[in-house]
DNA sequence: AATAATTGCGCAAACGTTTGCACAATTATA
DNA sequence: TATAATTGTGCAAACGTTTGCGCAATTATT
């Protein structure tokens, strides 16, 4: 079995109150027994209790953060800004995933609320916020790119896809398709919006075969890009949910002999580390990843700290690169 | 506060075993007293404490993961593995990165440990096997591509790289280089004695400008390009330490206006998503991600249940693509 | 109708730590 | 030299659960 500090204090004949203060170097303990029972602490391989401490009233010094998935590395890089200051605040990181369900997030967030976690991070649009409020009724929270909360960081995503629409109209595109994430969340609605409204802006046609569903991720780009050749009027750009999705896209115009930005230009959304290096580097509006996490993690460490903190809209910022050129002269 | 047990008691007039019992279906307890209890639980927004229930012996439902970096794909494949069997049993993920720091290690396990954790999986060849062992004297663990571990579960790297430089022989290459991980790692020895093997097995020399650090990363293998095409004798091929490397490598080369695999091949190790979806598709070996996060978390509930189980080693599979190709004529 | 088994519930100890309070011994102040 | 302040340590309660044991009331067995 562990040794606890009643151990120490039979081995070192004193009372466990005050092994218990020698650890931590309490004022009133006199330093040759904070040495003492330090040193034999050690030596037995005392692990202190992290469960009996948070009985005792202490928090864990521990925040979760619910992710919608491993596999995408937006959210990697949020984590690594999120753990980044975790660190610095001597906190460690629960993390878990959800998947884009439901009921999986809500299991996630009750196992936070018995773990009586100091703090929570929540990730993505899709999240049941009322369940996670009354869940963590003391624990604060701060949620990434999610709107309907008090505390949150997110990008301006509407105000990004519009931009990227603008760039394709700049360079002369008049037919211009959305591959959107598939699933309804309201990251995808901005994203949409964003499209719509710039579109309307510029007064360019719609086309219900212009708006084809994705999966965010590569294959659903794959996907995306043999339904875009079949509509009834080929688009000449293509703007994307994610990177993830355009590089799918790419992929698949190349399978069918297309070349970017020669044949079409596509454009991404959040700027992943591959983005600039993919064949061709991908156009695509940033998202500070890291920033973002970093600073929902401030947030959250300020609101442990009692302080009051207000939500933040970032605006995502246009990175020119090679997956998008000026419309072909015709198509046929 | 949060309401506890004790709270329940007092609003239903009964004692506080009484409803620990009929939370759980005791099969003492009355299925009338049961439901109340219930109910009124659910009533009141109760939430167990799970620190009071490690306390009294009881094991979390937690598994603890260390990963070296968020930031590689391979690491949260295998972490999806490890979810889906942790799920599956009814646990959670605890999940820490350490960046390849032994110091930052050493405090994950650290935490690992004061957390009770029920197992432990690190993930890596980086790992301080002696402090993790002391550390979780009675915590199971398995260790993921590392070998000096009782319960490991592996890819044969050396056999992998090897199978690489014999695929690049059969097409004809003789002058083959090799990118490192670029820090000292099992991980990178085990694979850069594979390329020597292969290398002295197909009688082919060896050259000192022909093994490049990468970093593991994109960046890594850009940089490694620049000084490939600057060795005395261009090599025709080059084998990398992993997919993102070879990446990286290609759009190295493609920026000093060099096709692959016209001009030169290039070969990966991991088979990330990604790899086959790049331009040209990447030729790989293939660690069976996802397959190797489930066999060690099988293994893990396996020990934690009482079970013995053996060390594994996986041999990796050579995916052919479009980055590799026959040698050509001559080099100027 | 007496005994045995079962059902339903409460008591109290235990898990490992922290902390307010008390108390003795020492040292500083008047 | 008496009193006050300081220093060093121990007692015991508390945190929220679980669980072995005991006991009464009910039901089943002869």
């Amino acid at each position: 079995m562990k040794v606890s500090i009643k151990d120490i204090a039979k081995r070192a004949e004193v009372s466990p109150s005050t092994v218990s203060r020698a650890l931590k170097n309490h004022p009133r303990i006199s330093a040759a027994m904070c040495d003492r029972i330090q040193t034999l602490a050690h030596e037995m391989g005392y692990v202190p209790s992290e469960a009996a401490r948070l009985l005792v009233g202490q928090q864990t010094p521990t925040i979760g953060v619910a992710i919608p998935d491993f596999s995408d590395p937006f959210y990697m890089n949020m984590l690594m800004g999120i753990e980044e200051v975790a660190i610095a605040h001597q906190h460690e990181l629960f993390v878990g995933s959800f998947n884009q369900d439901l009921h999986r997030q809500r299991k996630l967030f009750d196992a936070f609320d018995q773990k009586r976690l100091a703090g929570v991070v929540v990730a993505g649009s899709l999240v049941d916020a009322a369940y996670l409020s009354r869940a963590q009724a003391n624990a604060p929270a701060v949620l990434v790119n999610h709107y309907d909360y008090p505390h949150a960081v997110a990008v301006d995503q509407k105000r990004g896809i519009s931009k990227a629409v603008n760039h394709l109209v700049s360079l002369g595109h008049q037919r211009i398709a959305y591959v959107s994430l598939g699933t309804t969340t309201d990251s995808d609605s901005l994203r949409y919006a964003g499209y719509l409204d710039a579109l309307e802006t510029a007064n360019l046609p719609t086309h219900s075969d212009w708006v084809i569903a994705g999966d965010g991720g590569l294959q659903g780009g794959l996907a995306a890009a043999d339904k875009l050749l079949q509509a009834t009027a080929v688009p000449t750009a293509v703007v994307c949910y994610n990177d993830r999705t355009a590089i799918g896209v790419i992929n698949g115009l190349h399978q069918h002999g297309y070349a970017v930005p020669t044949d079409f230009s596509v454009i991404g959304f959040d700027d992943l580390e591959i983005a600039g290096y993919f064949l061709p580097s991908l156009t695509t509006l940033r998202q500070p990843h890291i920033h973002l996490g970093r600073q929902a993690a401030e947030k959250l460490f300020a609101l442990m700290h009692g302080a009051t903190v207000q939500a933040e809209l970032l605006e995502p910022e246009l990175i020119r690169r090679n997956s998008t050129g000026p419309v072909r002269a015709t198509m046929d």
